[in-house]
DNA sequence: GCGATCAGTT
DNA sequence: CACAACTGATCGC
């Protein structure tokens, strides 16, 4: 369940799966997915008072989603305000303050996420750097590198922050099966069941979600039948989902609901109360789609549990694996990753230090001090627990200002053309800005009551027993109050056409008194709270903090290359450029990575294309 | 009576 | 096998 608080870093004026709060404020809303947790605030009254006087914001989605959502009466008043967007089509979107004017230029594009119809990841590419923004999603190992918009040329693009579906990053989840196998699974369960007679029916006790689709096109394309669920009407404008599913109980395959389903089934009967139409009793069995996982080294993949006389649980999951993450990831390399999700009997703490990991530039134990965070516990336990204020305080242990000049330095350096590009600068202020979210989570645990959930770190069959709801949210970590133009120090903008921008996560104003401590130890035991995570430190690059040369400031960087991909000659870029120039749509993808990986992995290929056009 | 939030359930 | 959403209780407006 994400705990996003909505907006990122970088681009602090666009509020993304989140409609509440400080939300209200925004200039662009993105929606990656037409899941519940992912819409919080969107049906607000203030968000659509806002939207009436409002000329430029607008909420920016796939076609796919646009459709689910305003199939959902409580949301259709966002009919005149949805921009659907293309797939791997980088769109700009100007980001404008109404009452300033000031406007701030930003391209995202919408890469396919695979965790529901719709759901897209977004890639925003700006005066900030590029950080892509995962939503929730479920890719395979390999995905990222087949993915044209998150490289430039035969290079990966050099990526500031990921924000994190980090729902299964974590060991225990090492390995969840692929989507083949586990439908391969369902698909031998439900013909040896339904192949025995025509009175032989399955249940998919679903949830009320989108996500389960490709299930059910993959199994009526395997058993030559439709699947009956509730309702077609947000399938109306999806034929290749509509093809599937059907209002006619009279099929052996269901999908229906009903809100004592489950009750229904223990008496033999559908939800929709399907019987045979000769009175003769129905033989049905039940199948409950589950995420199942397995440790590193488990082989067993039993896909299908028997967990009664006709009932079974199918491997189902919406979310990558941790493998899955760790491949996506350790190809992209960001400069930081955002977890939006602390999984279950974990703190975030143990998520983002394992985090850490995967983040380009891995300092190693030279030249790192650790630095005490406790100073800044008792002065912000005292605060009043209500004030509204305290919010963007969560930020306040470091002073990032000068790192942050170096840090636009560095991007001044960027000079990226569409093809080609020289190797990014090391982003040096990287340690520091890695370090954020844990500074802040030390300073949760400061000031409120946390759990604190002890390590552990070994993976598999150990039960979680942390109580979640306990644990701190990403969404404390990201809802700061705007500060008054008054307190503001506008350090690091780099292309907004005014100077007094607000700027919601400056730390500038925020220095802690005792900063040159940097080499005391940490002092964790300071309060009688059992229960706060004690052993947190925080990894400081030394060198950061003094002045670099600005020869040291920009020196290369490899990223991997894409595989099997090749640099377009000097024709090519020609012809791509003529295109540009006269406004056609240029499509690389095929040119430059398509063509030469299809060659070479022709089953590969047809299953990408497979899932391509199931998520899209 | 509506909406938000929380705990519990599947 | 820990998803995502529903239900019901409670609280505030």
């Amino acid at each position: 369940m994400s705990s996003f608080a909505g907006r990122m870093k970088e681009y602090p004026t666009v509020s993304l799966d989140r409609f509440d709060r400080e939300n209200l404020h925004a200039q662009a809303y993105f929606l990656s997915h037409c899941h519940k947790d992912h819409m919080k605030g969107l049906k607000g009254p203030l968000l659509k008072r806002k939207l009436q006087f409002s000329r430029t914001v607008r909420l920016y989605c796939s076609f796919v989603t646009k459709e689910l959502l305003l199939n959902n009466p409580k949301y259709a008043f966002w009919e005149e305000y949805v921009v659907p967007l293309e797939l791997e089509s980088p769109t700009q979107i100007s980001l404008v303050d109404e009452a300033s004017g000031e406007r701030e230029e930003i391209v995202v594009t919408l890469l396919p996420a695979g965790h529901c119809p719709g759901s897209v990841m977004f890639l925003f590419e700006g005066c900030h750097g590029n950080v892509l923004y995962t939503g929730d999603f479920r890719l395979a190992v390999g995905d990222a590198s087949r993915m044209e918009h998150l490289h430039s040329g035969s290079r990966v693009k050099d990526i500031q922050s990921v924000y994190l579906d980090s729902t299964f990053y974590d060991p225990r989840f090492y390995q969840i099966p692929s989507r083949e196998v586990c439908l391969k699974g369902i698909s031998e369960l439900i013909g040896n069941w339904i192949g025995q007679s025509p009175y032989h029916v399955v249940w998919l006790n679903c949830k009320a979600a989108y996500g389960y689709e490709y299930l059910f096109t993959n199994l009526g394309d395997e058993f030559g039948t439709q699947i009956h669920v509730n309702s077609l009407a947000m399938f109306k404008k999806m034929p290749e989902i509509l093809s599937y599913v059907t209002t006619d109980r009279t099929t052996q395959i269901h999908a229906c609901r009903h809100p004592r389903d489950e009750e229904f089934f223990q008496g033999n009967r559908l939800p929709c109360g399907c019987s045979a139409t000769d009175g003769s009793p129905l033989r049905i069995i039940s199948i409950k789609p589950s995420t199942m996982w397995f440790g590193e080294r488990t082989k067993k993949t039993n896909v299908i549990i028997k967990t009664g006389s006709s009932s079974y649980r199918a491997c189902f999951s919406f979310h990558s694996s941790y493998s899955e993450i760790k491949d996506f990831l350790s190809y992209l390399q960001p400069v930081n990753i955002f977890p939006s999700v602390v999984p279950i009997g974990r703190s975030l703490t143990d998520v983002t230090q394992m985090l850490r990991l995967m983040c380009r530039n891995q300092p190693d134990e030279a030249g790192f001090v650790y630095k005490p965070l406790g100073v800044l516990k008792r002065s912000r336990a005292q605060r009043p627990s209500d004030d509204s204020s305290s919010d963007d305080e969560l930020f306040d242990s470091l002073d990032l200002a000068p790192l942050r000049k170096k840090l636009i330095l560095n991007q001044e350096t960027h000079s990226e053309t569409p093809v080609e590009r020289t190797a990014p600068p090391v982003a040096t202020s990287l340690p520091l800005l890695v370090s954020d979210s844990t500074s802040a989570a030390q300073n949760y645990f400061d000031c409120t009551e946390s759990n604190g959930e002890d390590e552990d770190d070994e993976e598999e069959e150990e039960e979680g027993k942390g109580d979640v709801s306990k644990a701190p949210k990403w969404e404390d970590f990201f809802t700061a109050e705007p500060l008054s133009d008054s307190q503001n120090s506008q350090s690091h903008s780099c292309c907004s056409t005014a100077s007094q921008t607000p700027d919601l996560f400056s730390d500038s104003d925020r220095i802690p008194e005792n900063l040159d401590a940097f080499s005391l130890t940490l002092s964790a035991s300071q309060s009688n709270q059992s229960s706060q995570n004690l052993d947190d430190t925080l990894i400081l690059a030394q060198s950061e903090l003094e002045e670099l040369p600005a020869s040291q400031a920009s020196s290369d960087f490899d990223v991997p290359p894409t595989p099997e991909s090749k640099a377009p000659q000097a024709g090519e870029l020609l012809q791509l450029y003529r295109k540009l120039a006269s406004g056609q749509e240029v499509v690389i993808r095929d040119v430059l990575l398509v063509e030469t990986w299809r060659n070479q992995n022709p089953q590969t290929e047809q299953s990408w294309k497979r899932q391509q056009a199931w998520w899209r």
